[in-house]
Formats: C-alpha cells, sequence, structure tokens
DNA sequence: TAGTGGTCTAGACCACCTC
DNA sequence: AGGTGGTCTAGACCACTAC
C-alpha cells in the first residue's frame, strides 16, 4: 500500500461516505470550505478531490448551490421490439413508453438534406459526402434532454418514397411508410459503443462531466440492400437498452 | 456569444489541433510550460485545459513523458452470435475473434460460490444473497486488460450440473454441457448500459480518465426459468458489440 | 542532470444563489 | 450581504523518464 495523495484520501473518504448512505443521492455534500477544515488541505486540494467523484459521475456541483449527490433515473428502451425507430409521429414508440411510465414525453424533429458521414456512407453503400436524407429528432422526459436520433437514407430511396424529404411527420411511421412503396425493412444490424460526449452532445443533452454518451447505430436492410441508418445517441446515465432474443418465456413464468 | 475561461480556450484550441490532425492519434503534445508560453496562462491554468481532455478521454497523460493524442483499436463483439458466452475453453467465441484478428489472447479464470447481488438474485428469481456459482473471468488483448465477465448460476442449477462448481474449464462450453444434462438455453434477454468506472473497475482494466465501461447483462432462460446471468465490463474504448436480427441479405450484398 | 507531469499551498477576484 | 462554487496566479517541492 502506497501513501495515497490527499486529493484521493479526500474524494475516497466521501465516496465511501456516499455509498454507505451518509449523503444518498440528492443530499448536498458540506461546502469546500468545511471539507478544507475537515481534511486540513487547502481549498484547491479539496477541489481536486471533488473534481475527481464529478468527474466520476457520482457527484454534480452548481455555482452558488454546492455539491450534490446525482441520482439517476434510469430508462429502458427495448432495441428487439423497437419495429419502428422512425419518428415523432403520435403514438410512436418512443412516446408511448415515455406516456405508459406517467412521463411527459416531448421532441424536436427537423429534416435536412445532408451529405452521408463516412461511417453512414460505408453502412449505407453510397460515396461518402452523397446525399442523404436526414431526419432528426431530438428527445426530451420531462423537458430533461434525453437523446438525439438521426435516420439518414440514401437519396435512391427518396426518389421511391419522396415524403422521406418532406418535413412533416408521417403519420403511419417511415418503417410502414417504407413497406407501402415497396421497401420493405427485413433485418437490421445494430452497433452499440460508448464515450466521452463531445462538447457539443454535451450542450445538446446537457450533459455534465462525468457521464458518458450511449452510441446506437441501426442499419436497416431490404432483402437487397441498406435502406436506413439510425444513430442514437443517449444520456448514459439515463437509459439503458435491452434485446429480448429466442423465447422468452422462462422469463415471464413466476419462480418456484 | 460570451467569453469563455481562458482553461476552456485552451482546451478548445488544443481539440481543434487534434481534430484536423495537427497533432494525429499518438502524437505528443506541447509541455505544459511550452503551453503555458503560447496561450499566457498559468501553468496551473492549461493544467485545467489538459486536464478536461484528458477526462473526455481525448489525450492520456504520463509522469515524466508528457500528453499523448489517446488512440482506440476498437474490437468488435457480436452478442446475436455469441452462443457460448461460458468460458476460458480453448476455442472459444472470445480467443478465436482475438486471434483471427491477430492478437494474442489472455485470461485469467476462477470459481467461487457468492451470494447473489441484488440485480443478479432478481433476475434469477432467487433470493437476493442466496447461494450461486460464479464463473469469474479476467480478459486481455496483447496483455492489454480488455474486459471482465461474471457468469452467476442458481444452486438448484449446480445440482443437475455439478460441473459448474469445479474450478476447471469445461472443454464442450457451459452452454452445451448445460443442455447435455438436461437444461437448454433457449433465449436470453441483454441489457446494456454505461457508466464511468467505479475505482476498482478502474483498476482491474487499467482504464485511465475519461474512458467510461460498457456493461452488458445477460440472462439466459430454459423454456421454465432462468438459468444463469453473465455481467460483463468492458473497457468502453476499445469495445463495441453489435446484434444481427432478422434477414441480413442485405447486409452481404454487393453495391449497385 | 534536465525536463516532464503530479501534488499542494495561499491568496485573489469573479459569478451565482439565497435571504 | 454573505456564502457558495469558478477561475487564475505564482511558486514550491516531489516523482518519473530519458539521456
Amino acid at each position: 500500500m502506497s501513501k495515497q495523495p490527499k486529493y484521493r484520501q479526500v474524494a475516497d473518504a466521501l465516496r465511501r461516505e456516499i455509498d454507505n448512505g451518509t449523503y444518498p443521492p440528492g443530499a448536498r455534500l458540506p461546502s469546500e470550505s468545511e471539507l478544507s477544515a475537515r481534511f486540513d488541505a487547502s481549498r484547491n486540494t479539496v477541489r481536486s478531490g471533488l473534481g475527481l467523484l464529478v468527474t466520476q459521475g457520482l457527484v454534480t456541483s452548481s455555482q452558488g448551490l454546492g455539491y450534490e449527490v446525482a441520482k439517476h433515473e434510469v430508462f429502458e428502451l427495448n432495441a428487439s421490439r423497437f419495429e419502428d425507430l422512425s419518428f415523432p409521429q403520435n403514438g410512436d414508440a418512443y412516446s408511448t413508453d415515455v406516456t405508459n411510465a406517467g412521463r411527459r414525453p416531448h421532441q424536436t424533429f427537423r429534416v435536412e438534406i445532408h451529405p452521408a458521414p463516412d461511417d453512414v456512407a460505408e453502412r449505407l453503400k453510397v460515396e461518402p459526402g452523397s446525399r442523404t436524407v436526414l431526419r432528426f429528432c431530438h428527445r426530451f422526459v420531462d423537458d430533461v434532454p434525453w437523446s438525439t436520433q438521426a435516420t439518414y437514407y440514401p437519396s435512391w430511396l427518396v426518389e421511391e418514397a419522396p415524403r422521406l424529404a418532406e418535413p412533416g411527420d408521417i403519420e403511419q411511421g417511415t418503417t410502414r411508410y417504407l413497406a407501402e412503396h415497396g421497401t420493405e425493412q427485413v433485418g437490421y444490424f445494430d452497433e452499440i459503443s460508448t464515450r466521452m460526449p463531445t462538447p457539443d452532445e454535451a450542450r445538446r443533452l446537457e450533459i455534465g462531466a462525468g457521464v458518458p454518451v450511449l452510441l446506437w447505430m441501426r442499419t436497416g436492410y431490404s432483402d437487397q440492400r441498406p435502406i436506413r441508418c439510425t444513430v442514437t445517441t443517449f444520456r448514459g446515465d439515463l437509459n439503458r437498452m435491452n434485446y429480448e432474443i429466442g423465447d422468452q418465456a422462462g422469463r415471464e413464468n413466476e419462480p418456484q
């Protein structure tokens, strides 16, 4: 055991007290000057310790108020049932889930012509930078930013299904709309990763320090080729994804 | 536009230079004192700026060496094909994938009797704290810690399949071994989330600041009930998960 | 030995919130 | 007005790496 630096001792002590319930979620921590006295350390040193906890997502701080133990309410998204990822029509999977949880959903929506980013182009099998229709959605729960979702459609598909490029909602859902125009999604490929947010994402999702994003990229296929690529960016502290695969009878049964 | 604090200006400037290739992945950044001169700021201020980039996972620092732009080599794990999550037998999915990528896999393994953690107990439909067999695995790629995996089996299952509780490998894989003893896994439920690592996880996975973990929890079912719960903790900067669902013909076809 | 980052201090001033 | 966190400085000393 080597001696820890003082700011780590501060962080570790506070972490223990948070874990053991001395400071439950939502509670306020002592002020920097109180901690400074308690640990016989300069204010800057306790700030380093608190900074550690902040970047680990355990506490948040705000000017004039103090440090508060973070609380997380996790929202679950069933990716394997999420048939229609599409968009802000009423009655979409997102709004339904949120409303069922007794929360208030809200989303903003826009459509753009956008050159395909490299990763999207690769998945859609189109040239990087070629024209795609981007349907973009910014989602909130009780006015808290929750996730952003960007779906890219290749331009050849827009010729078959022109409403993709029009600004309004597609009431029946884009997946159903596409099916009605001869392009049925028969399979998809999901990729999931995580990282710290870019400054841009941090701003849009109002993410504080210490909260990663969960990235979900879904590429949908007809029996011939890729027909869309959806990139969803979740606040990592508020969301969890799940997949139900195979027979789930054993899951719903009662124990014994 | 409000004026940014100086340490953010430092961080933003360096971020831009990293993004535009002035400092490519693996490159060394100028030293703190050089940056201090360049930005006309105290050493502590440029340290704050660099600290931001570190906690965002963009750069790493080491004493005596300097700051280096982080580089990520992502490993892809196909969760929907990963039939046998089980364990360090030779020829398991993990070793195979790693070897195929021209890298050297390595894993340590242990078996314990362990009281069920609350979240696991809930999923296995057993009493919290009741006896479970824990098969634990710590995985490396080229000696870099990659992930940890803990699988919990309920004690009733161990009576039917006693080798679960024995220390050694199960050559044919635990899933196959279970099937041979009358308990076939017919479905599973996957949950995926992300957060910053605990100090414990940071130590085991040698995670630096600014790198989140990707958490994967798989609960497997027979046609009757839950038979196992596997908790995998990945280094978020090195791993990506994916799922293939439905018909994938459109994915493999060539464009046009 | 020289240069790098890591820790720590003491103090100044600012911005924000509550009363 | 008084307390909170946010920014910034100047300087000291330590620990690690390279040569």
